[in-house]
DNA sequence: CGACACCTTGAAGAGGTTCAAGAAATGTGG
DNA sequence: CCACATTTCTTGAACCTCTTCAAGGTGTCG
């Protein structure tokens, strides 16, 4: 599969228990018609002719696994493929000489990383799995080449790049004037909104990421974070067990992140 | 001009007094090439043969004046062109309903801003000129279009996108993890590096922003700014006389934002 | 089952904010 | 060109949020 559209109002199922194990087994089965991936409405331009279709389905080289805790590339490698996500949970992040750490996104399936390595022909964070996962291996050359003749494709490499610059925007606006219970709130909303896009509850989710790493996304500290739960369960906003939250008053967070607007 | 490629070592000079007023009276004069324009080394994609370098004049459309404190463009307003800097300084914001503001990037010459209205066909920031400026307007579908024939032209556009994405982690990591004389150190330090790029001083500058807007941008207010300020005057790293600014001591201002890798 | 990673909570402290007042620069209109 | 209004900047003092340090609890995985 290609690249995240605009997220769509209808819920797209992804199933995160399919054997893929076949695929592994069997070298043919790696290459995989996007037009029967069941991310197709997340990743792929939308009315597309057959023949369009048919091209950018060449652009998926080979399927990777990622194991958990290991890294789909690293800061300073050279780059040469975008990744769509087809299963799995990462984080990408960079760190400084001195030690510094910084967590610049979490991504999910029918996401696209590798962006940052366009620039200077290398990686420039690192791209970690939080989960078991799977990618689709797109060379970059491929795409580009794929662009001149598929308009279609062209837009939507450039909506993609677009959609990530706005992303840090709002992460800027976040990191540069929210207090931590408006990050946290911001982000859990976020987070079970794309989630909802993929079919999931909108409820409930269950954290892929440790309170430190989500400090670190967050600007705040890892017991800041675990005490702002604290609070929020307090004020009977969630449930936590861990990593498993549950939204019982998502108003209440709307609230939080944005008092105005909201009249509940 | 078009576009800005990797910053070179190499000065280009950028001379802010030329007359520009001809060009406003005579409108066959708007209409400028690139290969005359003093920033190409910095807007054009290098190594270009001299058909392509033609070619790619002929998506500046037109040169838009804006006055100080004027928008270029704003948050809604329809997406239709990137606009490269040719004189003139900005900065870009967001605004929340409920009054939040940040500021988001500041923009010199050479520098392309307008990235933000691909994904939606809008814009989703406000870009306001901070001094009398001068934009190239190059119209978004004209650049689609040559950049499936010039492939130096898509490849520059992909990483001028690429750029935005690494240089707004950049910022995440600053809002994320530095305190406020580590933010204020490496804003400095970014800021005077890119005035060299152009020309100017090592270690003059000229701040085309107020307090507050470079506490925007730096997740701090405006008085912490201030006494940021004084306190890097105290300490003999700076001279600070209003909007101008000296860099007395620049490892000095290294050590505060990186005391590891700095060994003076 | 035991070791390790992760999470929670408390108390003290630091860094940045807020509120307030005044000074310096800038712009405006007579 | 000067006087006045406005914006911008600086500095102080009190306050608040988040961090730091510390200890103990919980869950997970070999």
């Amino acid at each position: 599969m290609l690249f995240l559209t605009q997220i769509k109002s209808r819920p797209v199922k992804n199933d995160h228990n399919q054997v893929l194990d076949a695929s592994f087994m069997n070298p043919t089965a790696i290459k995989v018609a996007c037009s029967n991936c069941n991310l197709r409405e997340l990743c792929m331009p939308m009315g597309l002719s057959e023949p369009d279709l048919k091209r950018i389905e060449e652009i998926v080289a080979v399927r990777r696994k990622i194991k958990r805790g290991t890294p789909l590339f690293r800061n300073g490698e050279k780059f040469s493929s975008l990744y769509a996500i087809r299963t799995g949970f990462f984080k990408t992040c960079i760190a400084t000489e001195d030690g510094r750490d910084q967590v610049t996104g979490f991504q999910m399936a029918g996401e696209v990383i590798g962006l940052d390595g366009i620039v200077s022909d290398h990686h420039t964070c690192d791209a970690i799995a939080l989960e078991d996962a799977e990618v689709c291996v797109m060379p970059f050359d491929k795409i580009e080449l794929l662009s001149r003749e598929v308009n279609a494709l062209q837009h939507h490499v450039h909506k993609i790049m677009s959609r990530e610059i706005v992303r840090e925007h709002g992460v800027m606006l976040l990191l540069g004037s929210m207090r931590a219970e408006e990050r946290l709130a911001a982000f859990l909303l976020n987070l079970v909104q794309r989630l909802h896009a993929r079919g999931f509850s909108q409820s409930e989710l269950v954290l892929r990421m440790t309170r430190e790493e989500i400090g670190s996304y967050l600007g705040l500290k890892l017991e800041t974070v675990s005490r702002t739960f604290s609070k929020f369960v307090e004020d009977g906003i969630v449930e936590v067990k861990q990593r498993h939250v549950r939204i019982l008053n998502p108003d209440g967070l709307k609230m939080i992140v944005n008092p105005q607007t909201c009249h509940s």
